[in-house]
DNA sequence: CTCCGATCCTGATGGC
DNA sequence: TGCCATCAGGATCGGA
């Protein structure tokens, strides 16, 4: 599920909520996520103020003093803010309990996400070799161009690859692709650098435009709030197979790439 | 180094 | 209505 967009939209909502409180327990219902969550989590956390919470990739970072909190969501995880003794769900696998009688809760059915202590996130092993952030300055057409010479994978399959941009995964790639008119099958080696500042841009302005609708939510996503993200509403090719392209009426295709679902439209991408 | 497929897990969905 | 197969937004790992 949550891609950068869904975990922006995240950050947003939680950081207000929990920025400045004392962690007062985390209380773990569940510990086999993707990684098994430590069992000293709790003494390593408890009586920490949390100084901030950012996001670098997919990955939201709950900043202490003492270290870091890395929060992965997986493919199905949310997380929110709740009363500490309103009573969990079924996949409310943990909760970091708060000073102020709140705590933020995990929910994850599928357990594909991860919770894990850092002392020095910028040299933990998720995170270190992570490419740019696609919002930032370091993430250019001259960049996208460099690092795909010689690259015989497709374009979608190379979006999606976290070392080489952070946190665009199959729905923002796919929609990107479309943006920029380009074909999600092309070897990503053989795109010129005019049409990788195409798609620079079209990265740029899709993720834009999703944090600004507060996400895309398919299935499980919500945000801090409980809320849907409403992108879903703008997507132009993902999960339209056999719709008519919304620019010029060509029926929207579905491929796989790499195991994964591509949609893209005849006419409107090359 | 690069690329591809398998893999972790649960739940929603659609066909019969 | 029920059962079963198929498919999901991620990212790591192993092997070719």
């Amino acid at each position: 599920m949550p891609e950068l967009p869904e975990v922006e939209t995240t950050r947003r909502g939680i950081a207000p909520l929990v920025v400045g409180h004392l962690v007062v327990d985390v209380a773990v219902r569940e510990a086999r996520l993707r990684w098994p969550v430590a069992a000293d989590l709790a003494a390593r956390v408890r009586g920490q103020r949390v100084n901030a919470v950012s996001r670098r990739s997919k990955y939201l970072l709950i900043e202490f003093a003492q270290g870091t909190l890395i929060v992965h969501l997986g493919m199905s995880g949310s997380l929110r803010v709740v009363a500490a003794d309103a009573p969990p769900g079924k996949s409310d696998h943990l909760d970091v309990v708060l000073d102020n009688g709140d705590c933020l809760r995990l929910c994850d059915p599928r357990r594909f996400g991860a919770v894990l202590w850092a002392a020095d996130p910028a040299h933990h092993p998720l995170l270190r070799d992570i490419g740019p952030e696609p919002l930032e300055a370091a993430f250019s057409a001259d960049y996208l161009f460099y690092v795909s010479r010689k690259r015989k994978r497709a374009i979608k399959d190379f979006l999606m690859d976290s070392h080489v941009v952070a946190g665009v995964g199959n729905i923002y790639a796919n929609e990107a692709l479309f943006a920029a008119g380009i074909d999600p099958r092309r070897a990503a080696g053989r795109l010129s650098r005019a049409r990788y500042a195409q798609l620079q841009t079209a990265i740029v302005a899709t993720l834009n435009a999703a944090i600004a609708a507060g996400g895309t939510t398919l299935r499980d996503f919500r945000g801090a709030d409980g809320r849907p993200g409403y992108f879903s509403h703008a997507l132009q090719v993902y999960g339209r197979a056999g719709e008519p392209c919304r620019r010029c009426g060509t029926v929207i295709r579905h491929v796989t790439i790499g195991s994964r679902s591509a949609f893209f439209c005849r006419s409107c991408q090359s």
